[in-house]
DNA sequence: TGAATAGTTCAGTCTGTATTTAACTATGAA
DNA sequence: TTCATAGTTAAATACAGACTGAACTATTCA
């Protein structure tokens, strides 16, 4: 077992391929040269440690013509990853301006393809509180009023339905230990936001930035203080 | 951000270092030397790896004369461990024998002074199911047939109740996730056990044996198949 | 006191493994 | 077809960082 534990230790333990696991855990799958690009090194040198990865099944591979995507095996890699994201030590003394305590990845990135991190916290919160969504057995439900309300801002809980993908469920966030809203709605939320410019995908894309009408709305939708 | 996680990921994987987390993983303190024949490696090395570790806060230190117990930092840094744990291949076909799935050292341990482990839940399990002694929110007390029955054991409970120790406290263990009986009375109960030749004390002192007679003993007393 | 044990520091060595160079296959586009 | 792009494989190289040896301080014990 202690054996067992040092060969996957010393695996994710690489620069490159904690990079590499580092770039896939907003869920998305990326192509062996994406992420040679992202992770910047060779193509041949990803693809041997892509080939690592697979071999331990921390991830998996899809093949699409001449293409291969790759991403998380399951679930359990991402928490792994993310637990030991808590590890990195904290800032001692707050030298830094209010907003820049942390930076914006920090307060706002997706987790797949949904609001994850203290944003994603706030905002199921905030629906939480607005009697939005109730929470019914560890689940996420949407009201009577809340079905208005998403109708209000513009989302399509009909269609919403028809995707196969869970509807609405719980995603328990590793840096926050809380809950925040996965599922097609979550889906639906995040694209929203992003279409009325309130957020914006920065370049590598795990990050999400708020802009400036994204900060007066999520304060004004959801009391959400950026 | 991705520097600091690589920076983490990096630090974690290195062989030594994983294996020194491996062996704190049950909360317990150990010192530099302890560490070093643990982990199967020098004096000067443990010294330099615990320093890494320290200096990440990972871990820290406590001097007692001349000794220095080395421990976890925070929960989060077990909940790293054994999060990355979670992502050992698992065994596809279950070939092995029973008991030998996993070494003494896994059933069998002390945790600070008392019997964690498997063994340490099993015993624990086996007085609250014998009403020995009873939980009372999240605490354990001993039930007026538990006293009883601890004179009966050779234990002298106004004996340990004078010691300044907390007298029975549950103690978390993480590889069981299961509450054990630490305080004076869990010391007390691994004391008369290794006096009746139940249990050795292994070389190093952190692994226990179990004896021949030891193994009828803890099965006729509280039916724990060893 | 001195002797033994616990732990650290530092310079030098060594080695595992990541990376590079180079030659390859497979798919898609012109 | 031929060219360009995506990805792999294999051998040669390079290097970061672990480990060793030797010399050190600090504490306990006899």
């Amino acid at each position: 077992m202690e054996d067992q534990f040092i060969k996957t230790a010393t695996l994710i333990g690489d620069a490159t391929r904690a990079s590499i696991l580092w770039n896939l855990l907003d869920g998305r799958a990326f192509t062996a040269t994406e992420l040679a690009i992202a992770v910047e090194t060779s193509a041949q040198n990803i693809s041997m440690h892509l080939g690592k990865l697979l071999e331990a099944d921390l991830i998996c591979v899809e093949k699409q013509g001449r293409h291969k995507y790759y991403r998380f095996s399951n679930k359990e890699v991402a928490y792994a990853v993310e637990a030991m994201a808590n590890l990195i030590p904290k800032p001692k003394d707050p030298v830094k301006k209010k907003s820049e305590e942390y930076p914006p990845i920090k307060y706002c990135r997706t987790c797949y393809d949904h609001l994850a991190g203290k944003m994603g916290v706030a905002l199921a919160d905030s629906l939480l509180e607005q009697k939005i969504i109730i929470e019914k057995n560890g689940a996420f439900e949407i009201s009577i009023d809340g079905e208005k309300w998403f109708s209000d801002f513009g989302i399509n809980l009909e269609e919403a339905q028809k995707q196969k993908r869970i509807f609405l469920k719980p995603c328990l966030d590793w840096s926050e230990r809380r809950n925040h809203i996965a599922g097609s709605i979550g889906a639906l939320l995040l694209d929203k936001m992003i279409n009325e410019d309130w957020l914006r995908r920065t370049k590598d894309s795990r990050a999400i930035a708020i802009t400036g009408k994204g900060e007066k709305e999520l304060l004004k939708n959801f009391k959400i203080v950026v």
